[in-house]
RNA sequence: GGGCAGUUACCCAAGUGGCCAAAGGGGGCUGACUGUAAAUCAGCUGGCAAACGCCUUCGGAGGUUCGAAUCCUUCACUGCCCA
């Protein structure tokens, strides 16, 4: 593939919040390309994780999937740990001290995490490293050295260190050093693209940048990626705010939670965890801006590339003839909890047992709200026997079969 | 170290002695509509109870009172101001 084509796929998805950076990143890495090239060399390409939750979201994967666009074009990849940074806790994201974590539970969330991130990555084309295993063995001169490369004010720039700094709040000097850190891990993986999101920006372009030029490395390549907007549409994917895809649940889960995105989000996720090229992407906004793609049928097939993305496109198949069956068509699931009853339970102790409701009194209220069907019919009393066999639906997506 | 303000349900936030299971908003859930949605509309949103109602909850503990989220004491935490 030639050296624009990589180009336009690897800046695919990027958000750098200023053109001129934009510009001046694409502008070297054709130039790093054509230089490696030269060399007969591959990019050395890395992204650092902070192993903090232990179940991943397809937001965490948008910068796995430009790792793995990295892999596919012949790039060395380097899946960095932050064991060592983690127990800093980057700033970045938080208007607030975030509170520190022990080495042991870093390692624990570590293993977990990189299973995951092998659900994207090609496992024999990466490699993983810690990275305590440099910074550990940093000398407090070494470090004094370091953050003679940066003056205070560069750091107030940032919004999230501004805003403590003008309501008083208290920045601690420890935070300052989790992007020189980040810059120190650059270096010493003498990389020439590093991948992040958007609140990475300071971390890679000023201080990556930074600390590999005092040091005498030519400064990486920053890919900044756009962030994820969640089920809702707007606010960052996150487990916290419950608008989160995970990674860890079933085909028919991620095909039906693609579904419930509002319409306007669909070009983002095209963009950022599909493995559509810039030509498909393209072809997929116009066909929704000139309106010759059904928003409908653009989100089934959106739904479809994630699903396969992510599982498999057998799994992705069942879990869009699932969904058509039971949305579209109205059909009850294939497969759904089994529940076997036991002799007088009422209506109220079945859905407690089997699961579908939360408390007796959230079921009355779900039933007085006609929330509550056995075979498609209604039931109108919580306290009465249960009926019989059959299956029994709460709301739209809770199933349970009665024997 | 001193002074002041605050801590309310999943989140924000009102409530200053009984009408408070606690306004309002967000979120969530159910129903209608639909393209599965979104937007919109209606309802629900502590637990137990068929129901009358009962029980638990307003930072923790204790107290005053017939009665406390509301008053007092104390402890913890948060913020602001002074030193």
């Amino acid at each position: 593939m030639n050296i624009n084509e990589q180009v336009e796929i690897l800046m695919q998805g990027t958000e750098y919040g200023d053109d001129n950076l934009r510009k001046t990143m694409e502008m070297e890495l054709r130039q790093r390309l054509l230089d490696a090239e030269k060399e007969g060399r591959k990019l050395r390409v890395y992204c650092g994780y902070d192993p903090r939750s232990p179940d991943l979201h397809i937001g965490h994967t948008v910068t796995m999937r430009k790792l793995r666009q990295f892999q596919d074009l012949g790039h060395e990849v380097t899946f960095v740990i932050g064991t060592y940074t983690s127990l800093i806790g980057d700033p970045s994201d938080k208007d607030k001290l975030r509170p520190l974590l022990t080495f042991d539970q870093v390692i624990e969330h570590a293993r977990t995490y990189a299973e995951q991130a092998f659900r994207i990555l090609d496992r024999e084309k990466t490699t993983v490293r810690f990275n305590h295993e440099w910074l550990e063995g940093l000398t407090f001169a070494q470090l004094i050295q370091l953050g003679s490369n940066f003056t205070i004010q560069q750091f107030l720039t940032r919004e999230a260190f501004r805003k403590r700094w003008d309501e008083g709040d208290g920045i601690y000097l420890h935070e300052f050093f989790y992007a020189i850190m980040q810059g120190y891990d650059a270096y010493a993986l003498k990389t020439d693209v590093q991948v992040g999101g958007t609140d990475q920006l300071f971390n890679i372009i000023t201080a990556g940048r930074k600390v590999m030029a005092a040091l005498d490395e030519k400064p990486n390549i920053g890919i900044i990626m756009a962030i994820l907007p969640g089920t809702d549409g707007v606010i960052k994917m996150s487990k916290s705010l419950g608008n989160h895809i995970p990674l860890n649940s079933t085909p028919e889960d991620m095909y039906g939670k693609v579904m419930s995105v509002p319409d306007a989000a669909m070009p983002q996720y095209a963009v950022l965890v599909t493995r559509w090229l810039p030509v498909k992407v393209a072809e997929f906004q116009n066909g929704l801006k000139s309106g010759s793609l059904h928003p409908r049928d653009a989100k089934m097939a959106l739904a479809w590339e994630i699903t396969a993305t992510y599982y498999s496109e057998a799994d992705a198949e069942r879990a869009q003839q699932a969904f058509v069956r039971q949305f579209q068509q109205g059909q009850i699931p294939d497969e759904m909890p089994e529940f076997v009853l036991t002799a007088g339970q009422t209506v109220l102790d079945v859905l407690l047992a089997a699961g579908l409701v939360a408390s007796k009194s959230d079921g009355r209220r779900l039933i007085d709200q006609k929330g509550v069907k056995l075979d498609g019919i209604a039931l109108e009393k919580g306290d009465l026997p249960f009926p019989g066999p059959g299956v029994l639906q709460v709301g739209k997506r809770r199933f349970a079969r009665i024997h």
